[in-house]
DNA sequence: TGTACATCAGTGAACGCGCGTTCACTGATGTAC
DNA sequence: TGTACATCAGTGAACGCGCGTTCACTGATGTAC
């Protein structure tokens, strides 16, 4: 460690990164540009050189946030290997991408918490990759091979959306409803969905 | 207005009506003690003659909500006045319940994010009335009437909640994705449930 | 019914704290010739 | 290649702010006799 680590050197990547550490802890609302400015070594005002304001840092992790959330859903998506015919397979794609969104969720709490924080300053660009349109292609997929009528092609997003999205934050805010005990409320509501959309 | 209102008054109502207005308006994670108490013409500490500390009022905000919550739901559930024999009926008081869920989301949305917050002071009694009684009894109605399968009994209620929690988050925290418009995404999520646990 | 006293719900000043942000500045880096 | 200068990423002190909580207190209310 040098004595000025920063001087023109990477503070704004540095930001990023210890932010998204901080974060995965202690959750976004917590984020303060002191304590982040701290935990580099760094005056709190050399953060002024990378982000106008507080919100405006909070806006970018939090678009990081969704965007890690996306690449675990590509990634699980990804991995399916399957041996049945494309009708089967996209909808085994499907159902992968839904477990990874909760899994994501009980994994990373505050991440996923962050990804959809209420943020006064709208991100600057799209996400990328983005988890909706991982999703609306994956129903695109079904529809193509058939696997689902393309009559549902329009719900069939907000209905699989709301449904992996309402568990994990069920699962992820401690207000599961006491004496219930579900080892496979997972496999429940992703099941669920595909007789939803079918 | 005397001017001493709360002496030896019912302050501790005030404080959690007042507190209940503000949470509606600014969110729960906004309230402070001092506010509330500037509020109702009173000093700081007076607040703690009724609660701990503001974690535990905080505690006791959030269950009113998740009551009002439950309250509307229950209210929503006894309005519907069906012509079909039970069967049907049990499915169409199942279903307001679930649309009252998301329609109480959208209208009182500060309200509805306060319900869920999560908070180090458990809640002293249980809640009451409680959504999830409210939906597990509705649940049990359509097994007695055959409307859903004895064998959907123990999964029906997650899979219901995860779908109107989820929309009801996504509408709330304006996470939309752009270009996607709905105008009826709670019929698409209510029906698309009454479909996964048929 | 009146009085002495205990209880209890308030007051108001103070505490320590840490925040976001601004400002004038410094010294390292990059650039033109 | 060396030098003069502009740029730019930092520093460090200070600002105003409002928070939760504590403390010794006061004065109204309720109670026993």
């Amino acid at each position: 460690m040098s004595e000025k680590p920063y001087h023109h050197g990477a503070l704004e990547a540095a930001l990023m990164d210890a932010a998204l550490d901080f974060v995965q802890t202690s959750g976004i609302e917590a984020l303060t540009l002191r304590d982040l400015a701290r935990t580099l070594g760094v005056s709190p005002s050399a953060v002024y050189r990378h982000f106008p304001s507080r919100d405006h840092l909070v806006s970018r992790v939090s678009q990081a946030a969704r965007e890690s959330l996306a690449d675990a859903l590509l990634e699980a998506r990804n991995a399916v290997i399957s041996n049945g015919r494309a009708k089967r397979r996209s909808v085994e794609r499907f159902e992968a991408i839904g477990r990874a969104y909760v899994v994501f969720a009980t994994q990373h709490p505050s991440l996923f918490a962050a990804a959809f924080a209420l943020c006064d300053v709208p991100p600057a660009a799209e996400d990328n990759p983005s988890a909706w349109s991982v999703l609306v292609d994956s129903v695109e997929e079904m529809v193509v091979s058939q696997a689902i009528p393309a009559s549902r092609r329009a719900d069939a997003p907000i209905i699989a959306w709301a449904g992996v999205h309402g568990l994990a934050n069920i699962l992820t805010a401690s207000i599961w409803p006491k004496g219930y005990a579900f080892d496979n409320e997972i496999d429940a509501v992703v099941t669920g969905i595909s007789r939803a959309i079918s």
